[in-house]
DNA sequence: TTGAAAGCGCTAACAA
DNA sequence: TTGTTAGCGCTTTCAA
């Protein structure tokens, strides 16, 4: 059988009570601590996860929930990133807190729903990230109110012990505008994200501001995030005034979109239209011309929102978090 | 506080081993457990994930491990497949088996790794499912010898308790050569995958059978599976014979790099020249000519995985199992 | 700073 | 078929 503390105590000739003391950072004179180390290190002793659970009360364990139709689950990249950026924060200290697990729960049916909310017991997990962004997922809603949750996108009815870490989608849309307006431009066009969107309604704002009278209003058109989006959008822009000379996209996909267009018109890019993405998809850089654009760092998102859950469990003030976008200039504006 | 056992037991009017018995299966009487069903309705029990592990020994967690270096994580839709495979075995029977959670093990750096080595612990999963297919994998020698494994893809070294779980590459690149076959191809050519891919080399075997003399050796390139590779190896392809009438490809992305040089050419798809992809990814039904691929039953491989290590853990006898690949006739052939 | 002891909520062996 | 009981391995009072 494998060592128990009973077995680390005896070696190291205290007790079991002592033992977990240097375990979890308790009182302990340096003479016992160092034994009980040595101890521990001729035992191989690793704590039983399940008895530490059921006398501590702590689970170590924070259940990633992703919430979505069959068919858009990990279509989309940015699951992997934020899983990557969470994953990256739960390694634990050497003997102050243990290592914490992530429990996967995906929630594509109504079985699976029902499932998650066994899963999501206070005494299973001890918090909860929410990877799917979506406007009223009845997924909170249904979560044990003592159970503190994180979302990654926004929120957008309040919870208590819930916050929310975002990208700062406003100052993404400026920056893209503003590096045109430095370039020059005269007639810049804008196609936005879906209207459900509401990060994308705040970019498009944004840029609205930033570039004033010198968008006609006429040049501004929705479409969705797909490349299919940014084609067809670029088409109507093309026919609303031939004479644009920027394009400020929504996504990277709409921009690939997009460039395919103007090309296909006769356009170069960045000569006689200059285009700028949104996400810095992977991607982006292999285009031609390479694609300028604003990054969002869906990792840092991930990994702030597992800080964010660990300071709270350690009893910590913990708030709301925006992270900046940035701007990326490669060959396309 | 959430009810226990012996809440349920008091007010059904038994004792706390009755009602553990009902939930796990035991001999009771059929009063009893209608009275401890109502019991527990009324109460809302739900059993202590980590009480009822301390004392049964088992963890009720399955872990996906996912060795991945930074980067090439999630790129590929693959594992998102697989891991929702996984996570729709996972329902329990309604007081039979308890719901079984999944836990996501990333490994893309050293720390990682050793953090897996922690988490992976007998006494803290039942189980575990490796995803990356990889060769040589480090991460199969250092798991705890008595933990079974099942690996989605193939195994190279042998391992006790370890199964692996493929896909049908051979009957697959059969299947598309004799779809070409019967089409009435003359001149054939074979884009491969990456020579280092076993899967891609058994494929390619079993076209070369299928198609026989027909098949001019030249006229057979191995190349990346990403459209680039595909691109490269249909220009290369067209100097040693524009002749050619067929291409079999070893990917869906090689596909529509083909595609495109073909296209680009002047030639028409199929008229021209055939093509046939392989994965059937997503895109595959909506590229112009949607293309005629193989189907690879990702998610199926996933919840295989899965069912192979409840029904080890269950006791029974389980074996290696290979899944069948199927020939999605769309236009491109 | 330490040991002793009382649980945490459950399963399983045992006797009835 | 049932109740009783002894743990599972740990944390956490409580005294000392």
């Amino acid at each position: 059988m494998k060592p128990t503390i009973e077995d680390v105590a005896a070696l190291a000739g205290v007790s079991r009570g002592t033992v977990s003391r240097v375990l979890n950072g308790g009182p302990v004179s340096r003479a016992s601590a160092e034994r009980v180390h040595a101890a521990i290190a001729e035992t191989g002793y690793r704590a039983h996860h399940s008895a530490r659970s059921l006398a501590g009360g702590r689970s170590g364990v924070y259940a990633a929930v992703i919430s979505e139709p069959y068919g858009e689950l990990f279509e989309d990249p940015t699951f992997g990133l934020l899983l990557r950026g969470i994953s990256s924060q739960l390694t634990g200290a050497v003997h102050t807190s243990p290592d914490v697990s992530l429990s996967l729960v995906l929630i594509t049916d109504e079985e699976e729903r029902r499932r998650a909310d066994r899963l999501l017991d206070p005494r299973r997990v001890d918090g909860v990230i929410l990877l799917s962004p979506h406007v009223h997922d009845p997924i909170l809603g249904s979560i044990d109110p003592s159970l503190p949750v994180v979302v990654c996108g926004e929120l957008d009815e309040p919870r208590d012990l819930t916050w929310s870490v975002t990208i700062d989608d406003a100052h993404g849309g400026a920056a893209g505008a503003r590096h045109l307006l430095q370039r020059g431009v005269r007639c810049p066009a804008i196609i936005g994200g879906p209207l459900a969107a509401r990060g994308a309604l705040r970019r498009v704002h944004a840029q609205q501001t930033e570039l004033g009278d010198l968008l006609d209003p006429a040049l501004l058109v929705h479409a969705n995030y797909a490349a299919s989006g940014g084609v067809e959008a670029m088409r109507e822009l093309l026919v609303r005034d031939p004479g644009i000379d920027a394009v400020l996209c929504g996504s990277d996909r709409q921009a690939v979109g997009a460039l395919q267009v103007l090309l296909e018109s006769g356009r170069s890019v960045p000569d006689d239209v200059a285009i700028v993405g949104f996400d810095d998809q992977r991607f982006a850089a292999t285009t031609s011309p390479p694609l300028t654009t604003i990054n969002q760092p869906i990792t840092e998102v991930g990994a702030v929102a597992a800080r964010t859950l660990a300071a709270h469990l350690r009893g910590e003030e913990v708030s709301d978090q925006t992270l900046p976008t940035s701007l990326v200039i490669r060959s396309s504006a």
